[in-house]
DNA sequence: CGGCAGCGCAC
DNA sequence: GTGCGC
DNA sequence: GCCG
């Protein structure tokens, strides 16, 4: 039985066109609603639900006046027809359940007059205390007011997955603060010496020491809680009682070595660094950011080049509320492309947390392949570099700004490996009664589109205004490194937050390409490995998971003062339709969350991944010769498609995102 | 003592 | 195959 | 580092 039977829907027509509307309704339909066309009491029956986009939520003074007004008369008059976003629906498809309505209904609140001020001004910004009002109120459906506001979806999409994000606010309250300062800079120690082992132990210690409300003051209490062994208990102790991590705890290390550790773990901050790579370049005598921009310039891959350029961008965190906004450019230049596909925030954001480390967006469309995926994301991706929105990719060139070229948009059909059977041969059933909405008619329809806006072929567009390289990438073109560097990073804006930078000026890093070559001793000026120009290729392939970075347009991010807006990292993940679940599991983390959950699997002979829990065929994590048996026999597939299923199967009590920190 | 998640990408 | 980041 |  399908979905949504016994259901139905009226779907408030939504989003840009009337193609998107027809959408919507055909994947409703599909899983079992019968969608009204019309709310008219005479004519329809009355809806069990009226579907509101969570894009007009976005936009309350679009609503006003747009006929939303007349779904809420409607509701008003009959009764307890609730009306809900988009996503209630899109949540009951994941779960593969009927979820409750509540935290999905709208509200109707005192409207502030939208339209006198520039709406620069976010909701967020404009109602503080947002927070009592999450909860339910019964009658919120009737509007006392003809013109109201209504809550921003991310905050429903929010509490509708986990309830209120939870103590995320004051963290710093720790009754054992000193305990966890001392231990991170021990495990960012293990960790520069590459010992991950020693250091994931510290890891997990942090993580539970800092969920500790209580302070841990005794060798017993400590000793008590899970992953914390003698030797832990012990460093808590002496740490509580206000001893420095130096002298008792490290004596083993002299002061040279924590310095080096320290410095290493300083290059390791930059992306596309890893612990192998600082090592190496430490013992070579490159001990800072400042010695990596003026020796190793233009042996840097150009992800790490970007990675240097942005370490304090990328270092920082991210208000939540920041979160929401990339979210929302996202989200609309995704539906703009392509309608019925849907942007979900995940990572950190998803478990509620207030700040985060970046922006994860699952990209993701009913029966959806990889392929299909890949099409409308790689034209995202132009529209966001063309807005000047994204400013960098991390994970390979692109094409129309970093030079010619074009994406393989697999529209071929053979797409190797990822074209599974889970996604692909529902083609004919459902796809096909998406009506035009099969394979070609999609790819027609994306051919008109881009005649229609002239933005999204490639083959047509001009590099954008913003993305012109930065200078100091573009004269020294002659060196194949900087070549390549091009190839990557669409730089705009000074490079980085100069001022700030350690231990050099930003000013520095122009001289670099030019006069690095000349400081190199040819002992070093190996040691990025060499770096050949990339020729480029005929065609690009997006990966399934693209990472980049993105910048708020000026002004609509709060910052203090003339300070320029950061980059952040931006995830944008592929995610085929029959392996949501997984994925949103996956991508929602935590990463230690997730490692103990595969563990689990692990132990009752499954075998858990981001693309599904598979019933593993080779028991446990044997080994075979001292390599680890690579499963290459297809395992049987047991569930991907449902996150709440995946737990269910392995014994585990379902976990909401905001409890899923461990 | 061995294991500590599992994946795909760039190089 | 290694290194890296998710 | 911790665990079994």
């Amino acid at each position: 039985m399908a979905l949504f039977t016994n259901l139905t829907f009226y779907v408030f027509p939504a989003r840009t066109s009337a193609r998107a509307y027809k959408i919507r309704r055909k994947v409703y339909e599909t899983n079992g609603a019968v969608v009204l066309s019309t709310l008219d009491p005479k004519t329809s029956p009355k809806p069990t639900h009226i579907i509101v986009d969570s894009d007009w939520l976005a936009q309350p003074e679009r609503v006003r006046g747009s006929g939303l007004g007349h779904s809420e008369v409607w509701a008003e008059q009959n009764g307890d027809v609730p009306i809900v976003c988009d996503t209630w629906v899109l949540e009951c498809m994941a779960q593969n359940k009927i979820l409750d309505v509540g935290p999905f209904l709208l509200r109707a609140t005192e409207q502030k007059n939208a339209e006198t001020e520039s709406d620069s001004e976010t909701e967020s910004d404009s109602e503080p205390e947002r927070k009592p009002q999450k909860k339910l109120e019964q009658k919120q459906l009737h509007g006392k007011e003809p013109e109201q506001k209504i809550t921003d979806p991310a905050h429903i999409y929010d509490t509708a997955l986990e309830g209120v994000r939870t103590g995320s606010a004051k963290e710093e309250e720790s009754p054992n603060a000193a305990a966890l300062q001392g231990l991170k800079r021990l495990q960012e120690h293990y960790n520069s010496l590459d010992d991950r082992w020693r250091a994931l132990g510290y890891t997990r210690a942090i993580s539970v020491l800092s969920r500790e409300t209580t302070p841990i003051r005794t060798f017993q209490e400590a000793r008590a809680l899970p992953g914390i062994g003698a030797s832990l208990a012990r460093k808590i102790v002496e740490l509580a009682a206000g001893h420095t991590v130096d002298p008792p705890l490290v004596s083993a290390l002299d002061t040279v070595e924590i310095k080096a550790n320290e410095e290493r773990a300083a290059l390791a901050q930059i992306h596309g660094v890893g612990p192998a790579t600082a090592r190496k370049w430490h013992a070579a005598g490159i001990h800072t950011l400042a010695d990596v921009r003026s020796r190793l310039w233009d042996q840097l891959t150009p992800a790490q080049q970007i990675g240097l350029d942005h370490v304090e961008d990328f270092a920082a965190r991210i208000p939540r509320e920041e979160v929401e906004q990339h979210w929302t450019i996202i989200r609309e230049a995704v539906h703009a492309v392509d309608p019925s596909a849907e942007a979900l925030c995940m990572g950190s954001f998803r478990r509620g947390s207030a700040m985060c480390g970046d922006v994860d967006i699952v990209i993701t469309r009913a029966e959806a392949t990889a392929a299909d995926l890949r099409r409308v994301v790689a034209r995202v991706l132009v529209k966001l570099f063309e807005s000047g929105y994204l400013v960098a990719s991390l994970s390979g060139p692109m094409p129309g700004v970093d030079g010619p070229g074009e994406y393989d948009f697999g529209d071929d059909g053979d797409d190797g490996d990822d074209e599974s059977e889970l996604s692909d041969e529902s083609d004919d059933g459902k796809e096909e009664d998406n009506d035009d909405e099969g394979k070609k008619g999609f790819s027609q329809f994306l051919d008109e589109y881009s005649k229609a806006t002239s933005s999204t072929d490639f083959s047509s567009i001009p590099p954008a205004k913003r993305l012109k390289l930065s200078p100091s990438r573009t004269t020294e073109t002659s060196s194949p490194g900087t070549r390549a560097a091009a190839a990557c990073t669409t730089a705009n804006s000074s490079p980085s937050r100069g001022a700030t930078s350690p231990s050099q000026p930003c000013g520095s890093q122009q001289s670099s390409p030019a006069s690095s070559s000349n400081l190199f001793s040819p002992r070093i000026s190996n040691f990025a490995g060499s770096k050949k120009p990339i020729a480029h290729k005929q065609k690009y392939r997006l990966p399934r998971l693209w990472m980049g970075a993105g910048v708020l347009p000026e002004g609509s991010q709060g910052l203090e003062s003339g300070q320029p807006p950061r980059w952040r990292r931006i995830d944008i993940i592929m995610v085929p339709w029959a392996e949501r679940g997984a994925a949103m599991l996956h991508y929602t983390g935590s990463g230690l969350f997730n490692r103990s959950m595969r563990i689990v699997a692990m132990q009752r002979g499954y075998h858990l991944s981001n693309k599904g829990l598979y019933r593993a065929i080779v028991p446990k994590g044997r080994k075979s010769s001292g390599v680890k048996v690579r499963l290459c026999i297809p395992e049987q597939l047991v569930e991907a498609t449902d996150e709440y299923k995946i737990f269910e199967i392995l014994g585990l009590p379902y976990r909401p995102p905001n409890e899923r920190s461990k």
